[in-house]
Parts: C-alpha cells; sequence; structure tokens
DNA sequence: GCATCATACTCAAAAAACTGACTAGTCACA
DNA sequence: TGTGACTAGTCAGTTTTTTGAGTATGATGC
C-alpha cells in the first residue's frame, strides 16, 4: 500500500479534494508519486473509512460542491509507522529503456524519435521544476530556505525530481546521437 | 504489458532459462527492469503459447534440467511493434521520496538512516555498473565501442542506470545532511 | 553427517495500478 | 447555439505486480 501514504504525505500540506489532489498526481506536480483520479477517490474512501483522514463538504455556487480532505492523528501516526519501517528499494521501470535495449536489434528510426521527444518533455518539466523551486523558497538563497523554512518536504522531492529529469534529458539526447551515429556510419559503407 | 517486451529484449541476446532471466531480472543486472522470478515464468509460458518464444527442453546431469528459450521472428516482429508505439510515461516511484515529502512533519530520524543506506547502496551499485561497462566494452574505447561495437542496448541501459544511481546516491546523502543540520539547528534552540 | 546454498521450477492468491465509460453543471468562445 | 474545456466526482472491470508457500536434486562447507 503506497499510494496510501503518498496521499497522506501530500494531504500534510494542507486540505484538499480528490479533485485537487488529482491534478497534483497527474502529470508534472507530484514528484514523488502518480496516479490517475479514480485511484485517488478510491484511496481517499479507503482512508476515510479507516480514519486516517477527514473529509468535510464544501458547498459551492456555480460549481459542484466538493470534499476536502485533511490527516487526522491517526493518519499522522501511520505515516510515522511508515518513515520508521524498511523501504522497498526503487527501480527504473521504462518503456523507452527497453526499446533501447533491443535498438540495435530492430528498426531504431522509431526510437530515435521517441528519445527525442522524450528529451524535449523533460526540457519543458525542468523548467517547471525550476520554477517551483524558486517560488517555494522565496526570496532567500537555498542554503538558507533548507536550513530554517517550514514544509521543505515537497522541496526536497522536487530537487529529486529536477536531478531525474536532467538526467533522463542527457541520457536521451546522448542515446539518441549515439543510435543516429551508428546509422550513418552503417550507411556509408 | 510491458514485461512481455522486456523478456523479449532480453532474450535477444541469446538462449536463456527461466531461471537465468530471473537471476538477470532481479537486483543489480537487469538495468531496464525488474521482476521476480514468478513472473518471469509465467510471462514466458504466455509467449510460448503466443508463439513469440520458443523452448527448448536441456537435459542436464547432476542439476534438474532446463528449458533455454529464444525469440522467433513473431517475437521480433513484436518488439518491432512495441518500438513504434508510443511509450509511456516513465515515473519515479519511491518510498523514500515519499518519506521526504512528509520527513518535516514527523520524525526524521530513521529516514535519515535510510537515505544513507540508499545512498551506500546506490554506490555499491555504481560500483558494479562501472565494473559491468568496462567488461562491455573490453579494450576499445567508448566512442569506438558505441559507434562500431555489435548489441550495444545492454551498454546504453547501464548508462542510464548508471547515471540514475549517481544521481540517487548524490540526492540521498544530500537530503540526509540537510535533515541533519535541521535538526541540529532545532537542537540548538 | 547435517545444514545450507544453488539450480530449476510451479501454484495460488492478494494487492496495487490502470483503463474506459459515465453523470452533471458552468464558463468561454465563435 | 452548440462545442469544447474545466470542475467534481462515480462505477465497474482488467491487467500487472507482489507475496507466500511449495517441490526436488546435487553440491558445498563445517
Amino acid at each position: 500500500m503506497a499510494l496510501k501514504h503518498a496521499v497522506l504525505a501530500a494531504l500534510l500540506d494542507g486540505e484538499y479534494s480528490g479533485y485537487q489532489l488529482a491534478k497534483a498526481f497527474d502529470v508534472g506536480v507530484a514528484n514523488f508519486w502518480h496516479a490517475l483520479p479514480q485511484q485517488l477517490y478510491a484511496e481517499l474512501a479507503k482512508l476515510e473509512q479507516d480514519g486516517l483522514v477527514e473529509g468535510r463538504q464544501v458547498v459551492q455556487e456555480s460549481r459542484p460542491n466538493k470534499r476536502l480532505f485533511r490527516v487526522t492523528d491517526a493518519g499522522r501516526a501511520e505515516l510515522e509507522r511508515f518513515a520508521e519501517a524498511p523501504p522497498k528499494p526503487s527501480f527504473i521501470r521504462d518503456d523507452l529503456l527497453v526499446k533501447v535495449q533491443s535498438a540495435d536489434r530492430i528498426g531504431t528510426g522509431p526510437v530515435i524519435e521517441q528519445l527525442e521527444e522524450r528529451a524535449a518533455a523533460a526540457a519543458a518539466k525542468i523548467e517547471l521544476l525550476g520554477a517551483m523551486l524558486r517560488t517555494m523558497r522565496g526570496p532567500v538563497d537555498e542554503a538558507e530556505y533548507l536550513l530554517r523554512g517550514e514544509r521543505i518536504g515537497g522541496y526536497l522531492t522536487c530537487l529529486r525530481g529536477l536531478a531525474f529529469e536532467q538526467g533522463h534529458r542527457d541520457w536521451c539526447l546522448r542515446i539518441a546521437a549515439v543510435l543516429k551515429e551508428r546509422q550513418a556510419a552503417r550507411a556509408e559503407r
């Protein structure tokens, strides 16, 4: 049960609706997990049943009503237990790696394209994360913010996301270049 | 169905038994996917049913018999199709990130320990991957190997694994240091 | 001489994640 | 006046991954 703790951790930052969480756990923003809306609504329902989060109805005009959730004491205790438990090792799991693994045996054209698209996507995310980091730390410099700031959790996971995306971008570009050179070398013969 | 293609890609390198694949897909070696033995046996059975791999019995003395598998033409075609299809985006999914996200709200002691253990594990894997890369490229230098070598797929995915582990190690050490400093600063007051 | 490790697999089940289809009102744009 | 996008969800179902428990044999170490 991993999403469970990811949701609890996200809700430590304040009250959110399922919809808001879903946006955070979608594409860019969630730097420590990824999930679809349906999963989040289901998980929130389970967490509420277990008393780890509390929801309250917020009536809205000109918009559907929503339920905002926050972590209970029991939820905080559960996170505490989770933090103490040994973590599972983490692995990269990526379609593109599988494709590159077989890239010298099968057609490389589409793979090169995909590598370049990925590199561009990674570059965009690097921009986004950079902007998020600047916003979070505000006017103070990073060392100061990390030492005295509150709620640095999100900042720290963002840093990992940033490094990951940079590594991803660099690798994609390099591998694309390597595969292209090999194509060119093969064409010469 | 991602493991499916990962298995096909791994079998492009030659004939392997389920047991051998399982070892490769376990801890260190598989730089592009991770899976447990049971999954691999199941996947191989499915692939054989679908005609994407072929198995042959190898009778052994002093060891249980085994079945070696290789990719069929249909399997190669399936990989080709897979390579052309748009890849799914890849995400980091890591318990430790979740813990760090909430690290400024709950007890940080165990998390710091885990970060340092992870950093050590990453360092060990960096060593291992470095050795694997040296073995693969042999006496020639990297640029030459990448341009003219055969079967560079495994080398390229190893490079990604190496960069990932380096990023992981650096991040773990840095975050552990940050959390420690904050603890110290808090203790002073 | 006994325990443990390595090879080589199998079966069953639970948990986690993903996919697709659907409701229903508001707002902006052309 | 309708077309699509945004808010805010729900329901049902499949696929994928993980977990746990076995089987059987030979080799290795103390």
